[in-house]
Formats: structure tokens, C-alpha cells, sequence
DNA sequence: CCTATTTACGAACGTTCGTGCGTTTTGTCA
DNA sequence: TGACAAAACGCACGAACGTTCGTAAATAGG
């Protein structure tokens, strides 16, 4: 690996962990540059543009939750082993200290939510993967008789997803203790619901 | 009214748009000023220093709030009527026009998540006075018989702001028209869940 | 109506923002 | 090792930021 890939690679780290504080408007060129103790213009030239280093930003972060999250979780059994892994893989994600700052795709998704552009349509096409993923273990869990056959997958995970925003909400703005019991609640909860009568 | 009220009160309708869509951060001054077509001195000597505008802000949202949802919502009969004239307003803020930008709260709260000072404090404290009046309106469900004895409350409460937050992320990143349905769905479920035995 | 006060203004400050350019340093490979 | 390419630099730019200040206009009360 050349040495442009490499430091390209410890600009893109930097910038995750301070985008996920300050989002990817407050993430300023100035700022990364002096905190990698590098000038403004160098990591620029990396660039091209500040539109380019946030859709850059969050192409990495991307592939980093594919490979810490998804990835791992698709290695588990189909059915309710797989999702019980995407949780826990999920909950470590958000509690990571590279996360320290919040999920990055949270902030992004409400600072992008009506702001057109490159980033918005890449956020928008990764967390639509990540949805679908969420629907097809929901439909895997189905086939493998774990959930009832009647189950609504995409409402299935439209909750799942809406209990890790609560947790998100519950743990960052109130720092509240009982946040990630709350969301193992509600995932049991939403488990049993789902599950095949026996 | 004195006259400066009155601007002020234009000000802070105006800002609370803006703040919605670009946040609390985003939300300029300068930008502000000319959108009402005055000068950026002349509303700045309102507020005295930008942090003082974006906690004037949030008050003025928890104060329209409280007048168009929580309220309202509290003159229903206690129990179950009244968490769902809870939730018919929440959606109608949600959907509002001054709301089309997303609502502020969530905007807010994702950005002062981790941003000490006077903004955070004020938010914290208003977003914890909601979720206080959500468990208070499961429990006194509970003593109007509609719900059952063991439910938790809190659980309650963590479940609906989660679907709450799942709705404007499905609404506002992906645009899905189902997103209001699957809000109801959800909704329903908890209710369901939560409901006295018969 | 005159005065005292409130409200708004215009101009400027120092900083920071993203971006562009020319040069110098660093790395790579024959 | 010498030459070429890649990478990082210093410097400057125009614009926008929040903020300050002295002054002009508008309003309110007697």
C-alpha cells in the first residue's frame, strides 16, 4: 500500500470518530488537518472536496459496520440466532469507543434527512441495504420455523430499528444506565411476538 | 406587546423552521436575519449571543409543544383515550408545516447529544418532562383498569418514543409513505401488549 | 408635541470556513 | 544513485461566521 492510501486511510479514521460527534457539517478540514497534526491543504489534496471527504467518510464507516456488524452476524444459523447476533454485534457497534460520538449513521441521517446532495444518496442506498437485511433474516427466520408465518417482516424491522433509535436517544441525550436494558426488553418482547405458536 | 416582543416572537417562529432543518448549529444568524428582511445586528441585540438564541428556540418549540400535543392530549380521559389522542398529536406535529424540516427535537437531541451547555441542559430537561408525562399516562392507565398491573412504564414509554423516532427516520431519510402505517402497527402492538386481560 | 427610551441599523472586527496554486519535500523504481 | 511521480506544504483568497459599537430611527408616555 502506497503511502497516500495509508495516510488516506488514518484521515478517513479521524474523520469517522469526529464526524460521529460533530456530524459531517461541523466535521471541518481545518480541524481534522490539526488533529492529525498534518496542514489543511495536504488532507485537502486527498479530496478534492469537503462533499467528497463525507461521502468518503461514510463509505468507510460502511464497510467498518458491514464487516463488524452485518458480516459476523450472517455467519450465525439462520432464524433467531442470526438476528440475536445482529443485535449483540449492533449494541457493541454503538458502544465502541470509535462510536464515542454517537452512531455516525444517526447523525447523518438526521442532518442529511432533507439535504440533497452525494451524501444524502449514499446514506440513503446503504441504510436501505441495511433495512433489507433486517427484512431477509426476519423472512429467513420465517422459513426456518423460528417466527410465525403471518409475520409482517418489513414491520418487523421497522421496530427493531425504532428500538435501537430509543436506545441511541435514551443512552446519548439522558445518559440513562437502564437504556440498553430497555432495548433488550423490547427486542425480547418483539421476539415473542414474532415467534412460531408452538 | 411592545413592538420588540413582536419581532422577537417573528424571530423565533422563523428560527424554529430553520432550526429544523439545519440545526441548532446550522441555524445562522446572519441567514436568519435576512430571511426576515432585517439586519443581522438588529436581531442579534435580541438574544445578545447565539447560545442564548438556540435556548430561546428550544423554548419556544417545547412551549408550542406542550400547547398543541401534550396538552390537548391531557383533556382526553385518562387511559388508553387519552394515549392515543397522545400519539394522533404527536403525528400531526411530526407532520406539520412548521415541522418540515423534521422536528426539532429530534434534530436537537442528536446534535447536543454530547455538546455541553445551556442548549443541552434545557433540552435534556424538557425531553425528560415528555417522557415523565408518557409514564405517567401508562400508569394512570393502569388505574383505569385498560392496562395491566405488572406492565412497565418506563418500558412503555422507551417503546413509544422508539417507534416515535423510527417513524421520522423512515419518513424523512427514506421518504416512505408507509411509514405512518407501520408507526400505527407498532403502535397498536404495544397497546395490545400493555392491555388489561379480559 | 417633546422627550426619554426602545428598537433597529451599518460598518467593522477577528476568526474560521472551504478551496486553489505554486513549491518543496518525500517516496519509488530503474 | 538519479530521475520522475506522489504527497505534503505554505500561503492566500473570498465568503460567512458570531460579535461589538456608535448612531439613527421609531415608539411610548406625560
Amino acid at each position: 500500500m502506497s503511502k497516500g492510501d495509508d495516510t488516506r486511510e488514518r484521515i478517513l479514521e479521524r474523520a469517522f470518530r469526529m464526524a460521529s460527534r460533530d456530524g459531517l457539517e461541523g466535521l471541518s478540514i481545518g480541524g481534522l488537518a490539526e488533529s492529525l497534526a498534518m496542514s489543511k491543504s495536504g488532507l485537502f489534496a486527498h479530496f478534492g472536496s469537503k462533499e467528497e471527504l463525507q461521502v468518503e467518510v461514510l463509505r468507510a464507516a460502511a464497510r467498518r459496520f458491514e464487516d463488524s456488524v452485518v458480516r459476523p452476524a450472517f455467519r450465525a444459523p439462520r432464524g433467531t440466532p442470526r438476528i440475536r447476533h445482529l443485535l449483540e454485534n449492533w449494541v457493541r457497534w454503538a458502544n465502541s469507543p470509535d462510536s464515542s460520538g454517537g452512531c455516525l449513521f444517526v447523525t447523518a441521517a438526521v442532518e442529511l434527512d432533507d439535504r440533497a446532495g452525494r451524501p444524502r444518496d449514499f446514506l440513503v442506498e446503504t441504510q436501505a441495504q441495511l433495512n433489507e437485511a433486517l427484512v431477509r433474516s426476519a423472512r429467513m427466520a420465517i422459513e426456518a420455523g423460528h417466527f410465525r408465518k403471518d409475520l409482517d417482516c418489513r414491520q418487523f424491522a421497522f421496530e427493531l430499528y425504532g428500538l435501537l433509535l430509543g436506545y441511541h436517544h435514551a443512552k446519548r441525550l439522558f445518559r440513562d444506565p437502564r437504556a440498553e436494558g430497555a432495548l433488550r426488553t423490547g427486542f425480547e418482547r418483539l421476539l415473542a411476538d414474532a415467534a412460531a405458536p408452538s
